[in-house]
DNA sequence: CACTTAATTAAGTGAAGTCTAAAATATACA
DNA sequence: TGTATATTTTAGACTTCACTTAATTAAGTG
């Protein structure tokens, strides 16, 4: 767990391991065969990008005799929502206190300072 | 807005734009020289970094004088942190209707269904 | 206008990513 | 053991990315 969110963020990049978290998420585990079908990219480059969501830590795989069933770590995914939310966070929190700064001052003026 | 998000995550997924993210919400907005103080590269790759979190929408610009000042858009972020809790939030309600349909089994089960 | 400061754009280069085709691995089953 | 099925791994071609240096654009100042 808790990887450098680069490595999310790489492993999203693609449009078609985009596509598989989505495929994943609307379908629950599924093996790497039907995975590739629901794509025109051959299995073995379905494999390499399977790989790469493995390695980022976004899915899991388990065995199921010749088959590898791969499922979405949604743990992960939170990690990556969460890097996101804190920096909103940090600069949403800056822009209230400018707003209250700004409200101060202009109360003060009125106020005749 | 609403480009699609393998920009956003592609955008993201260099550690200097992510530093670059990250020095946004930590310190407000700020112009392109002093971002580029702040980390190694050249001003000419920071520019170019810049470039590829404006088209992404992920941070936005304006001038002063010849200064470009940045500042986070975190209304793009939100979306890219809506597109992974969607996805999530799916493939945690099948897990639920998952679980339910086991219990459910489990108690008829034990009804001597 | 010439000069300085701030930043971007252009051109070229080496590294990294993605794909295909072929070979290898893993498991089941006759 | 030999064969079929499911998937991964390897090797190589092609593309895209990130960087550097040099040139360019934009805006302020003497």
């Amino acid at each position: 767990m808790s990887r450098s969110p680069t490595i999310a963020f790489a492993a999203l990049a693609d449009p078609t391991r985009l596509g598989i978290v989505d495929l994943l998420a609307r379908r629950g585990e599924l093996p790497a065969g039907d995975i590739s079908t629901a794509f025109t990219s051959s299995a073995s480059a379905i494999s390499q990008h399977l790989k790469v969501l493995r390695e980022a830590g976004l899915v899991s795989v388990t065995r199921r005799a010749q088959q590898r069933i791969y499922r979405l770590d949604t743990a992960s995914m939170a990690e990556v929502e969460g890097w996101l939310s804190d920096r909103a966070r940090q600069w949403n929190g800056r822009l209230d206190a400018m707003a209250a700064y700004i409200e101060k001052t202009r109360q003060e003026t009125h106020d005749g300072e």
